[in-house]
DNA sequence: TCAAAAGTGTTCTTGATACACCCATGC
DNA sequence: GCATGGGTGTATCAAGAACACTTTTGA
């Protein structure tokens, strides 16, 4: 139920769109909601924005009570304005869009009063509100990001192996690619290191673990570096 | 000054950054404040979001309140939430990028209350609030978007010449092309139509006038074609 | 020894870049 | 006839795409 205005303001939001990563492919983290509207349908994590915090800090705050991350990959998305997306009230939701390592984190789920889960991103549950377009919206801006700047380091562990890697932008680009060329043109930028260690309990040909040079790579974008993949 | 509230909440606007594109280069359009805070200075066109309109609507009222355009290229930028951003109290802003074509539009300019004027982007005088950062902001889409989506005609009138297409693309890409690659590159996509007619007044060799052919171009981007220059 | 996934080079094709001269017009 | 900007083609180089076999491990 709105409250009592002299004139009536539409109330601001922020939604998070939290991608992780792991065998099973790309994954977001719903929550299902406990109250009216929408009970019981799964939705993404939000909630109102105060009024001596900006809507990034907001983000960041949702995403630390969701996830206990402290510094994920984070960035603005979209504001989504439709005059009847709740049914409460107007309420405005910025969007964001957030990548963090499901190897940092456990969800945390039953303990606190909410249930949250990682959902495939290609078959999740109906969902509450508008939060079906802003999936589409955040998929959408994920299959394009991938392509120009190297994320996915921000969604795997920090000692990985190239097919992970490869898998990784197989799902975010919705297709395949061929391996030689992939490891090629990554190892190619040069932001890479092998680690001296190997993949364990594998029954096949264990994989080189690599990890990801932030240094080289920071280096790299001040030098003017294009990381299309 | 403030509305009171049982709760306050931030008030909600939308900026626009409106390019325009002549002889001078690119161009941005202004207004004259009349009003404090910030009275006299030049700032973004924009205002409050009616509750019963999305920011998406409020935007498309601006801009044709400030340049009589009805059906211009408009898309959402970013929105800003900084706590100060206004002094008199919390207003969150959604900020648009339009493009219009200058022949289309004479500015409404001093028959309105308040003056408005198109000023070249790379030397704008001091803006109001943190419009610069908004400006910039929006110069980066331009650089970042006209590099794959043919957004030159949007700011071109409906006849133009292939050199008059150069030069937009070098003011928004800051740097030179080449002539010839750039001919080819561009008449190679297709999606323009030579006319009869050629440039008048001119005195040198009159170049080619061509058109936009918007049904191919829709037709190409449908078949999945890319447009990166 | 078999199954399963990792790792490795070369060829071909395509697109990007670099570059210099003639042409049409107004004055 | 001269100054000004418009218009044209080719050769080189770099990057992307296609493609098949050998290696390492656990069972």
């Amino acid at each position: 139920m709105p409250f009592t205005y002299e004139h009536p303001r539409a109330a601001l939001a922020v939604d998070c769109v939290i991608f992780g990563f792991d065998e099973g492919g790309l994954k977001v983290l719903l929550i299902r909601r406990g109250l009216e509207p929408f009970q019981g349908r799964w939705a993404l994590p939000g909630g109102f924005v105060r009024m001596e915090e900006t809507t990034d800090q907001a983000a960041r705050r949702e995403l630390r009570e969701e996830t206990g991350l402290d510094r994920p990959f984070l960035e603005q998305l979209y504001t989504f304005s439709d005059v009847d997306r709740d049914p409460r009230e107007r309420v405005v939701s910025v969007a964001y869009f957030a990548l963090v390592k499901l190897s940092d984190h456990r969800v945390r789920g039953a303990s606190d009063a909410r249930e949250a889960a990682w959902h495939p991103v290609e078959k999740t549950p109906p969902l509450a509100f508008d939060h079906k377009k802003i999936l589409a919206s955040a998929t959408a801006r994920l299959r394009g990001k991938v392509r120009y700047q190297p994320i996915g380091f921000e969604l795997l562990p920090p000692r990985f192996t190239l097919p992970q890697l490869q898998h990784l932008y197989e799902a975010a680009l919705e297709r395949p690619l061929d391996k030689r060329n992939f490891r090629k043109k990554i190892l190619s930028f040069g932001i890479l290191v092998e680690l001296p260690d190997k993949e364990e309990n594998v029954s096949n040909r264990p994989a080189q673990l690599y990890r990801f040079d932030k240094k080289a790579y920071e280096e790299k974008v001040r030098a003017g570096w294009n990381f299309e993949v």
